[in-house]
DNA sequence: ATGAGTGCAAACCGTTTGCAATCGG
DNA sequence: CCGATTGCAAACGGTTTGCACTCAT
């Protein structure tokens, strides 16, 4: 954890940006978070860290992070879901539909099918963009806990 | 090209809903374009068709549309790049970074990657968004006719 | 010390809503 | 004919911009 902070922060460094208060707030918050947060979320999670946190601010450093690669937007069939910290190199979320959670997959072992896009379309195929969205595992529990006709929900499954 | 307006237009009887000169325009408009059209891009081309079309009802129609799944809304890393027809059934979009023409592909085989991500994150795996960017035949005919120094740029190159 | 970074308020722009007039089945 | 559909204008909400002040280096 606090190496992955310590990660982005060697980002704004390496490239001359400052880490002030608010961005310091911003970057934890957005490692704290379990789920793709929206510009006005983050700035209400983030005033914990710092009280003064403008909204204005939040958009300009979601701006730069994500020109340093280190957070993403998620967007869904849905719509935009939000920010999420982005691992370098490439890689992609996997989003809960019921509490919107998030985890990362890093391996992506699309060479095969993108080379048959490529054949079949006479496209030079440069990148992709795949969110995969599911049931994670708690939400799973508590359906099946629901279905069972069990009324006492587990705590934990939330 | 006339049964796919027929197909759309079918499904818009079949749902009990009126297809009105405004609606019309917008369908055949959204098949005649090459790449995703922003609402206010089909509002203008849609009014070559029908004159007074107004915004708002290209805003309520591709609502209709998307929920019949006649439309897909597009987007890629770099946002939303608008609304393109969708054919029935699970389909993705390759879209040309240069000229933004879209194709669609049919068959998608993320099965055995989906299994995999599911095992591994413990997600039961219930849809996804695949978008896919390159560069089209004729941008890279472009591509090259540039790098060889040949001035003279094909006209069926674009 | 000094320029990058910040917060506020206002401008901006794409989208949605209320409503009376119109059109299509 | 009658209700679904439309266009207009106004409301709305998220995002961006201008500017004077502050903070990190």
């Amino acid at each position: 954890m606090a190496d992955r902070y310590e990660a982005i922060a060697e980002q704004f460094r390496v490239h001359g940006y400052k880490l002030t208060q608010p961005r310091r707030a911003i970057v934890q918050t957005l490692l704290g978070a379990a789920k793709p947060l929206s510009p006005a979320e983050i700035q209400q999670r983030g005033q914990k860290l710092y009280h003064e946190l403008g909204l204005v601010t939040v958009y300009r450093t979601l701006e730069l992070m994500e020109l340093l690669g280190t957070v993403r937007a998620v967007h869904l069939a849905d719509g935009c879901h939000g920010f999420a910290i982005a691992s370098p190199g490439h890689t992609h979320h996997v989003v809960c539909e019921r509490c919107h959670c998030v985890v990362e997959i890093a391996g992506c072992d699309l060479g095969d099918f993108l080379d048959t896009v490529a054949e079949r379309t006479g496209y030079a195929i440069t990148g992709h963009w795949l969110e995969v969205s599911g049931l994670c595992a708690a939400c799973q529990a508590q359906d099946a806990a629901e279905h069972t006709h069990d009324d006492s929900i587990d705590a934990t499954a939330r």
